[in-house]
DNA sequence: TGCAAGGTAATTGTCCGACAATTAAAACAA
DNA sequence: TTGTTTTAATTGTCGGACAATTACCTTGCA
């Protein structure tokens, strides 16, 4: 295991990026056990809270994960699309909100995505998947539903529209970017008549689904998108007016 | 500052949440400063070793940067795009490398995302993009290249298509399911045949990209998807009968 | 006054030693 | 054999100490 010198760095940094390139090369498998830290602090010269500190960085990352006791000690965690999800979802959420995305750019990313698996959702939709969104579209159509709960609800239903797809790299790879968007939604206040009109569009879609009609599917998503943009474009005139007011 | 009184984690992974949430809801904002390590041992009732770990444990997941000296301290983060692509492509690729996602699956996430910033790609690629990918096909041609480069240089092709759109969330999205495939890729020993091929979808590609030709350049990435997944049967294939034999 | 040199204090980085908590395995007793 | 106790290894937490770094203040000088 090599340490590279890189001397601007503190050591526990050093040290944990020379045990992560190992983890991520390879020459450590899953479930293998790390040194301990005191084996560790010997190999590195360095004391066992450098070495503490290290390993706290990693286990941040979920490359690893400790034992307390007699043969305890650190190993390599096998990363579940579970902790993958919500690690990206964290990443993308913040990265939307620190850096000033436009509602645009979030809005096409996140429907060119999920018009990419609708046909493969069209192709391979279970039973379960179709009743999840007929569900949330029946939530949708509550009167007393909260902004809030309407845009968590409009996540759920394009959750299960990426599952249908039955692709698991596809479903990790979206879930940051349909997720990660609802902070945005959320600032839309959506009102009677602009919900009726976003759950006729939810129906069309989920009728293309089932009926696995890809193109019918494709077009909804396109009227989904365009109409999400307004109600977007809407809300940031009315809040640019006030502030300019 | 809330603390959850979680019984089982650790308290430096406790205080790492409580900090953590607190720069995810927005309490905190872009460089704003955390109390000294001092303070927060005050605060929290732990020693400063445990405070160092959960800090470190933050740091880790470039929320925040540390300073020294008088007036410095952990600083509230802004994550940027680069930090948020290494980060993601690191998971997504660890993602894949242990849990077998069978290289039918990976290839199909690969290729129905770019399908999907194809048509945004036409309608936006700049002569600079244009020319990063003709510019990697003239390499892929090259006799003397390893198996690696040509994956390398085919990565890099994709790559150019897909900042092509022009939309930095999309960019970032994709970049994960990409290059995490790259070591799938490599895998695969590319005969002169075989690569002569792939060379030749990319060029009709790149000339559907040129010609904003979305439908052309839709039809060359299933081309490519299909011709990609018979080379990975065949190798799949063979190591089977190798291995069985 | 203005400026430069040097000192001071605050803060993170590293080290050390100690003890508590936990756990598997070994030793032991019935 | 089976159940219990002891033991040893390992991580978790604490407290203190000192080094390294850096912004800020003081002092002396022109």
């Amino acid at each position: 295991m090599k340490i590279e010198t890189d001397p601007k760095a503190d050591l526990s940094a050093q040290i944990a990026k020379s045990i992560r390139d190992a983890i991520v090369n390879g020459d450590m498998i899953v479930d293998e056990r790390l040194p301990s830290e005191a084996e560790l602090s010997d190999q590195f010269d360095v004391s066992r809270s450098t070495v503490r500190e290290a390993l706290k960085r990693l286990a941040a990352q979920s490359l690893i994960r400790t034992q307390r006791g007699a043969s305890g000690g650190a190993f390599v965690r096998r990363l579940s699309y579970e902790e993958a999800y919500g690690q990206h979802i964290t990443t993308s959420t913040l990265l939307l909100s620190m850096n000033a995305v436009s509602f645009e750019t979030a809005c096409e990313a996140r429907y060119a995505l999920e018009r990419a698996c609708a046909p493969m959702a069209c192709d391979r939709r279970t039973p379960d998947q179709l009743a999840t969104m007929r569900a949330e579209i029946h939530r949708q159509s509550q009167p007393g539903l909260s902004d809030e709960s309407f845009c968590a609800s409009d996540v759920a239903l394009h959750r299960a529209l990426v599952d249908a797809a039955h692709n698991p790299v596809l479903s990790y790879q979206l879930a940051g970017a349909v997720e990660a968007m609802q902070p945005l939604m959320n600032m839309i206040t959506f009102t009677a008549r602009s919900r009726e009109e976003i759950v006729g569009i939810h129906s069309r879609l989920t009728d293309a689904i089932e009926a696995q009609d890809a193109a019918k599917a494709d077009h909804a998503l396109h009227a989904l998108e365009a109409y999400t943009l307004t109600l977007g474009r809407d809300v940031m005139a009315a809040r640019a007016q006030k502030s300019g007011s």
